[in-house]
DNA sequence: CTCCAACGTAC
RNA sequence: CUUGUACGUUGGAG
């Protein structure tokens, strides 16, 4: 059975899903300049032939195409984009290396893996810091898709992966070399960023970190390579920080971020885009606020070829996606909770651009809630928004969430 | 539960 | 012409 994992990959069934992954991803082409559009009239010309060449064992795959994108962080994102044909290829290896590898891996892991979010990974981290362990060692990789050792890689597949087939196919993907401007270049380490299957391999690459820090009895949360560890007291931090990082060092070979990683209280350092307090509460990461403060900025400036109608909606959209994953924060919770009493007791919602102070304020007297759950006139200008669904919920202040740690809601004019 | 479209976040 | 995995929100077809 585990002898024919290549049949199984080929199979009609997988065939037809990982067409149906590249296609409705729409990604754009790699070195031969294919199409994802143009994938179906290509599997149906060539389709066989590859098939066969697949369970042969005598499929190359094209180099990848370097890309570089920026990192929000600043810096930049080298990305290999392999052709789309070989996005399919790797879809194909995906969906069926993926049975056979999710059972194997740690429960605390949660980076890449379906049914696992990074809400998942932020409760488990609360859940540390709520028994005490209220320090935490934040490790961080360097590079790390672009680090991983390929014979390293090849031993932890030959442990689990019988069918010499699949191997040497995901071999040949790891060495397939990376063309940058219009040259094609070998290398030597590293999985692409932009694989669909470089996601598990990095997993898979991980996994025997998992099994050491559980091994040693340790309280950690891991999110693709961004590896968290909660302990007591900063002394204990510190003698751990040392230790994982020569492990993975020598075994893993891989150099740990100097300067992403480092020891300290919970509070104040990020995980996923969340902080969380001594007492466990999960609040957003400054970071992220400052990028969501921003991207809303951008969107509220005033531009000729857009009408208010249309700011609104797509103001609404982008705030309801953020919401979403932020709703794990106590400041959207906070925005949530107010706003189905607010629900309770006006009809009307009025959306504003510029800030009406007075009228906010009378509004919120009226019910009921007190100043200093509202913002002064000052800090508001500009930064008054709506959040949620188009029906609306409440109005939050950018300026002020800092200050006063909630989003704040306001309430409005009647239509 | 599967699939389609749009959008957001994490890495 | 910005790739990938995963999760989530809204809407739609079964
Ligand atoms: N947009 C993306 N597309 C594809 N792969 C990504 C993307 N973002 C992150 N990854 C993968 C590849 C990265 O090696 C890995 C860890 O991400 P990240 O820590 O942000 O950067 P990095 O490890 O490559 O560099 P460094 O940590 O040294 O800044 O996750």
């Amino acid at each position: 059975m585990i002898e024919q994992l290549m049949e199984e990959a080929v199979s009609p069934e997988n065939w037809h899903t990982a067409w149906k992954a590249v296609v409705s991803n729409d990604g754009a082409p790699g070195i031969d300049g294919m199409r994802c559009s143009e994938l179906v009239e290509h599997l149906q010309r060539h389709g066989e032939a590859i098939r066969a060449k697949l369970l042969a064992g005598r499929y190359t795959p094209s180099p990848v195409l370097r890309t570089k994108i920026p990192k929000p962080g600043g810096g930049e994102r080298d990305l290999g984009i392999p052709t789309v044909m070989d996005r399919f290829v790797q879809q194909l290896l995906l969906q069926v290396l993926t049975p056979i590898y999710e059972p194997r891996f740690s429960a605390r892991s949660y980076g890449f893996r379906p049914g696992r979010s990074t809400h998942d990974a932020v409760r488990q981290a609360q859940a540390y810091v709520k028994e005490g362990k209220s320090y935490v060692i934040d490790l961080d990789i360097e590079k790390f898709f672009d680090r991983v050792n390929h014979n390293l890689l090849m031993h932890r597949l030959r442990e689990t992966v019988s069918d010499v087939r699949v191997r040497t196919l995901i071999g040949r993907y790891l060495k397939a070399g990376v063309m940058v401007n219009g040259v094609v270049q070998d290398n030597e380490e590293g999985t692409p960023q932009g694989g669909p299957l470089s996601p598990l391999l990095a997993n898979i690459y991980l996994d025997p970190l998992d099994w050491e820090l559980e091994g040693r009895g340790l309280a950690y949360v891991r999110y693709a390579d961004d590896c968290n560890i909660y302990v007591g007291s900063a002394a204990a931090a510190q003698r751990v920080l040392a230790s994982i990082i020569g492990w993975i060092e020598k075994k893993l070979r891989l150099k740990v971020n100097q300067t992403k990683s480092g020891t300290g209280p919970t509070t104040g350092r990020r995980l996923l885009g969340f902080s969380i307090n001594a007492r466990g509460v999960i609040a957003i990461a400054q970071k992220s606020m400052a990028r969501f403060q921003e991207k809303v900025r951008a969107l509220w400036r005033p531009q000729r070829h857009r009408g208010n109608e249309e700011m609104r909606e797509e103001w609404n959209q982008y705030v309801r996606g953020w919401c979403s994953h932020f709703a794990l924060a106590e400041e959207v919770r906070w925005v949530k909770r107010a706003d189905g009493w607010i629900r309770r007791h006006i009809r009307k919602y009025y959306w504003q651009r510029w800030h009406c102070a007075q009228g906010r304020l009378h509004a919120f007297q009226r019910l009921g809630i007190s100043r200093h759950h509202w913002v002064s006139a000052r800090s508001s200008r500009g930064a008054w928004c709506m959040a949620g669904s188009p029906a609306l919920q409440a109005a939050i202040s950018v300026a002020s969430l800092r200050r006063y740690g909630y989003l704040m809601p306001s309430v409005l004019l009647a239509r």
